[in-house]
DNA sequence: GATGCCGGGTG
DNA sequence: CACCCGGCATC
């Protein structure tokens, strides 16, 4: 596999983007030499690190050097910008250094039937990044166009022609074009009570959104799942996975075969759905019975359930779509994990809104020491779930064995007597500790503000569950906490000594009975 | 078996 | 929440 191959089989017009920070030839850049497999066969990879590779190809195949204005000659097709011209792609933004980016993936050439290409944009604004960028950039160049095709590049990211001079109007646009796209679909928005306490709370919200929409392309790594393209209007920034960086047990890559189990016993959730700093990180764990397997891609997931679960051939690529059931997204807070691993707690008692259900442990966590489960009830769909029909609210409830594995929170003894209930029992409470497990199908998100355990469950094409049953699942949530013992002998309440309605007016008067006595519950009439 | 009522389902 | 009932413990 080589860039040639991608080359002869891509017919697609210009493609810019496509992140790989390691470059291999015949390995990586998956995105561009793998998407004609890629969209046919299932999701696209996912890039997780590294510096970002471009690479423009030109319709018929044929190889456009990057040369600032002008296409190749050889090349026979159009590149982006003509693609604006003719409203064939609305990858308008490009900003002042002439890069594209933050093109909507649903706008690719390839969703609109002409052509089976991907577009990935990048933006890559960070001055750090650019250096990087720029060296990988020619270093690609030098692979795959003959140095003696290269000439000198005005801009060392991706040339852009001149007639697309970087005005400061096309950067308000692109600014306008994000927030709106931000606002559409950020949950700080529509969950201004869940944002961080600001001391503006607008500015700063806006600042956020557009930070986030930055930031998250300037990762360079950000990617999006071939599904992704069912749903063609919810161009959403992806997730900013550079923090993977900052994950000690993520190496980047291809991670099919990574495993991060004691992850998975950290994982908790918060009720804000977006990621608003980069130390959140994105990953699947499967959610199989008794596999905690989290992985970093969710093709590295789909193949692992497929494989391992399900039993599909390894190298078959094929996917019918199973595999999405058994795994679920997370997003895990790299800061979390690095700063304190011993101290943990399913939800953060700083998050906004109501504390949780559960008494907060007696170790005291750091506002940013939580595992983000993704909300489902976020709109702005994460990576994954773009590809469902509607973006709100997917959370699975079926599917039990989805369970997550239980948690069980450590808790001080003068928190032991909770289990008991009201006294209705003889107290086989829970002994010195609170055994709180929830499961996937359980956990769902509590409405608007307010500390959410989450699970959204990665699914595509599936029916989901509106969001509506937070708040029962909180409840619930607390039941598993605190568990009353369940009928336990002499648990029940004995027999009263006075005769009840039943005894008194007899079957045959039962309409005299009272209501509890009709209902067959505990006598209100004749109570002991 | 009769009775009391808990737990759960339904509308 | 009212209504209803299965099922269990107790008498």
């Amino acid at each position: 596999m080589d860039t040639r191959y991608i080359l002869e089989q891509t017919s697609v017009g210009t493609r810019v983007g496509g992140a790989d920070f390691n470059y291999r030839p015949g390995r990586s850049v998956l995105c561009d030499t793998r998407v004609p497999t890629a969209e046919k066969n299932g999701p696209m990879p996912v890039y997780t690190h590294g510096p970002v590779f471009y690479k423009l190809l030109m319709d018929g195949g044929s190889v456009s050097g990057v040369k600032g204005e002008q296409t190749s000659p050889k090349g026979n097709g159009r590149i982006l910008h003509e693609m604006e011209k003719t409203g064939l792609g609305e990858q308008k933004d490009t900003g002042s250094s002439g890069i594209l980016k933050r093109a909507s993936p649903t706008h690719c050439p390839g969703t609109n039937g002409q052509s089976p290409g991907v577009f990935m944009h990048l933006d890559i604004r960070n001055p750090g990044k650019q250096a990087e960028l720029a060296n990988n950039f020619r270093a690609a160049q030098e692979w795959i166009i003959p140095p003696s095709e290269i000439q000198p590049l005005p801009s060392s990211h991706i040339p852009v022609p001149r007639n697309r001079k970087p005005s400061g109007h096309a950067d308000k646009e692109v600014m306008a074009a994000t927030v709106l796209t931000s606002l559409s679909t950020s949950p700080l928005v529509l969950n201004p009570s869940c944002a961080p306490p600001v001391t503006e709370p607008g500015s700063r919200a806006w600042k956020d959104v557009l930070s986030n929409s930055y930031s998250s392309s300037t990762s360079g790594n950000w990617s999006w799942d071939n599904s992704d393209q069912s749903v063609p209007s919810t161009p959403s920034p992806p997730l900013s996975n550079d923090t993977n960086k900052n994950f000690p047990l993520l190496t980047p890559g291809d991670d099919v075969n990574e495993d991060v189990p004691e992850s998975t016993h950290f994982m908790f959730e918060d009720p804000i759905p977006r990621k608003r700093k980069n130390s959140m990180k994105v990953m699947f764990k499967c959610l199989w019975k008794n596999c905690e397997k989290v992985l970093s891609t969710s093709s590295g997931i789909q193949r692992h359930v497929r494989t391992v679960h399900l039993g599909r051939n390894t190298d078959s690529d094929y996917s019918d779509g199973e595999e999405d059931f058994y795994y679920s997204e997370i997003e895990i807070n790299m800061d979390s994990l690095t700063e304190g691993l011993s101290s943990l707690t399913p939800t953060s008692p700083t998050t906004c809104g109501p504390p949780p259900v559960f008494p907060p442990p007696l170790t005291a966590v750091p506002h940013s020491e939580r595992i983000n489960m993704n909300s489902s009830h976020s709109p702005t769909p994460t990576l994954l779930s773009q590809s469902a029909p509607s973006t709100l609210c997917h959370i699975r409830t079926d599917h039990a064995y989805q369970a997550t594995a239980p948690v069980r929170i450590p808790v001080g003894p003068e928190l032991a007597g909770l289990g008991n209930g009201n006294g209705t029992g003889p107290g086989h409470g829970t002994g010195n500790g609170i055994s709180a497990s929830w499961q996937s199908p359980h956990v769902l998100f509590k409405g608007v503000p307010g500390p959410v355990i989450q699970v959204r469950t990665v699914s595509i094409g599936e029916k989901r569950q509106p969001a509506a049953i937070t708040h029962s699942t909180v409840i619930k949530n607390h039941a598993l906490i605190t568990p009353a013992p369940k009928s336990a002998p002499g648990t029940r309440k004995p027999r009263g000594e006075a005769k009840k309605c039943r005894k008194v007016y007899g079957m045959e008067k039962r309409d005299m009975w009272c209501t509890a006595c009709r209902w067959k519950k505990a006598c209100q009439r004749f109570t002991d």
